[in-house]
RNA sequence: GGCCCGUUGGUCAAGUGGUUAAGACGGCGGCCUCUCACGCCGCAAACAGGAGUUCGACUCUCCUACGGGUCACCA
């Protein structure tokens, strides 16, 4: 390949201008981490916040990792999440093609470049295998010595030869070994890192792919990326990308650096040590939007008391300003509690959509409501998940012990149960209509004329009819959904069982 | 280990030289109440440590400790 002007320029002239623009750039590795979530979204409230374009670019520039349908995992989650992107893999734009397997030609040309610039160079030194193996300490993997290397002064018109002569090779940054690089990020501020300790990392892999570093570089810039956002892990290798960008003599975006999400203080959130994808929590019974709100909260702080903020409001106030040097652990309870304000929220017709397969998991009697079932459970649940067990006696009445019907506060015990129940009995079985109200009022008149407290009736009849110390909803409305032949029957064998 | 970054209650966090150091989750106690939940009220709980600078430090500087990140032909 030779280096042609004219390409370059092209390249140049197709680049997209003007507003911010921003990327999500995952690797597709066949699930979403709730740290890629916020990353996303962060990069779709900068780039919305100022009416640009939210880019979606597929990092798979590892062949070996390759994963199916992992493109379409980061897709669905996306528009699940409300981030639209307004380029992308699917959708095309000016920067097209968006998958970097299939921009593969175009990273050989610049890396060549940065070789006739003297900015990088050929290397035909062996490599090892890096894999697993040894883990910590100083395995090395490969004999790649910067300052023996024979490669890194090697001649440049030598080097080309040997690559037309066939010889394997990767093409290495030629870090410079005095100064420093300064780094200006929006979160993490000046920071700067003296030259002697960056190594020549590679730029071109032996298979002609780009790594990850030097791709980033060259479609950040290909592709008009204004803003450039990513974990802190990379943040030590950020001078190297502006050694990059300096030696195209290309304008570095603006970096904002977030965090890491971790699982405790000194462990990252990983799904290999069994921390919930963002998938997984959605499988879980936790809503997308839950999810989101808790995420951006995680690191970024709006500043005021408001902590419920929908897509749109976050949009109103965010502010990378707020976002957090030090790093935030993900905690599930308070995930919990977002979790449970946004199924309150649900208007009732929603929720009762979103619960049913779940209240169908232990009710699968057809005569019961699960829209009757699902306004009792609303206010009840943090995740959906936690639905099955909660409603499981509508079906048919569980095995209890008459202990349960000895209540202090309620004042009941057997004997008294037994009355109470034989009074209800009665009275429900005189009734006419089956509703809450009816039913309501018939219990409530019935403790009344007994001269009891409405605990003392009730009581035992919610045990009778659901065989649990703790139900959702209470006597009267698990009365009503049952309906009256079985609320009768249960409460008849409630009272043979006091008998 | 070198380099970089961080450190306010158990957790998320506000705070930007002078505050009774917010708020939320969780915890605890109470109210409401036909159990539970919801809702409401209240309580406990924090500036990692040490030197400076200053009339005055959570806020500025330095050191220490602890934690994290990174040092791949992975991203």
């Amino acid at each position: 390949m030779t280096y042609d002007k004219a390409w370059f320029e092209n390249m140049e002239n197709k680049i997209p201008k003007g507003g911010v623009r921003t990327r999500f750039a995952p690797s597709p590795t066949g699930y979403m981490h709730v740290g890629g979530l916020r990353t996303a979204l962060y990069a779709y409230l900068v780039a919305k916040k100022s009416g640009g374009a939210f880019i979606l670019r597929i990092e798979d520039t590892d062949q070996s990792r390759f994963v199916e349908g992992a493109t379409e995992i980061i897709k669905e989650t996306l528009n699940g999440a409300g981030l639209k992107y307004d380029e992308g893999p699917d959708i095309g734009g000016p920067a097209a093609p968006y998958t970097q397997s299939e921009r593969r030609e175009l990273y050989r040309p610049y890396a060549e470049l940065l070789c006739e610039k003297g900015a990088a160079y050929y290397c035909f030194c062996e490599h090892k295998e890096q894999e697993s193996g040894d883990e910590s300490g100083d395995g090395e993997g490969g004999n790649f010595q910067l300052e023996t290397d024979p490669c890194r002064n090697l001649p440049f018109a030598g080097s080309k030869s040997r690559i037309d002569a066939g010889e394997p090779f990767v093409i290495r940054m030629k870090a410079p070994r005095d100064g420093a690089t300064t780094v200006s990020d929006m979160v993490f501020g000046e920071v700067t890192t003296q030259n002697k300790i960056l190594d020549d990392m590679v730029l071109l892999k032996r298979d002609g792919m780009p790594t990850y570093n030097f791709a980033n570089v060259i479609d950040d810039h290909l592709m008009g990326i204004t803003h450039v956002m990513r974990g802190s892990e990379y943040i030590s290798s950020a001078p190297k990308y502006n050694l990059l960008y300096q030696a195209f003599g290309w304008e570095i975006p603006a970096y904002i650096t977030v965090s890491l999400i971790m699982r405790d203080a000194q462990n990252k959130l990983s799904k290999r040590q069994g921390d919930p994808t963002y998938d997984d929590l959605l499988s879980q019974g936790y809503l997308p939007d839950a999810v989101l709100n808790y995420v951006a909260l995680l690191g970024w702080s709006p500043g005021g008391e408001q902590e419920i903020f929908s897509l749109s409001e976050m949009l109103e106030v965010f502010d990378v300003s707020g976002i957090s040097k030090s790093p935030a652990t993900f905690d599930l309870e308070k995930l919990n509690h977002f979790n449970s304000e946004y199924i309150r929220a649900l208007p009732p017709e929603r929720f009762a959509e979103l619960a049913e397969p779940y209240i169908r998991k232990s009710v699968k009697s057809g005569g019961i409501s699960t829209a009757a079932i699902a306004q009792i459970l609303q206010a009840r649940c943090e995740k959906l998940s936690d639905i099955p067990e909660k409603v499981d006696f509508f079906d048919s009445l569980p095995e209890y012990e008459s202990g349960l019907y000895v209540h202090k506060k309620s004042k009941t015990d057997e004997s008294i149960s037994k009355e109470m129940l034989s009074a209800a009995s009665a009275a429900l079985g005189a009734l006419g209509d089956w509703t809450s109200e009816s039913i309501h009022d018939a219990l409530i008149s019935l403790a009344e004329k007994l001269g009891v407290k409405n605990a003392t009736l009730m009581w035992p009849v919610r045990i009778a009819i659901s065989g649990k110390a703790v139900t959702p909803g209470g006597a009267v409305e698990i009365c009503w959904i049952l309906g009256k032949n079985e609320t009768l029957s249960r409460i008849g064998a409630g009272i043979a069982k006091l008998g």
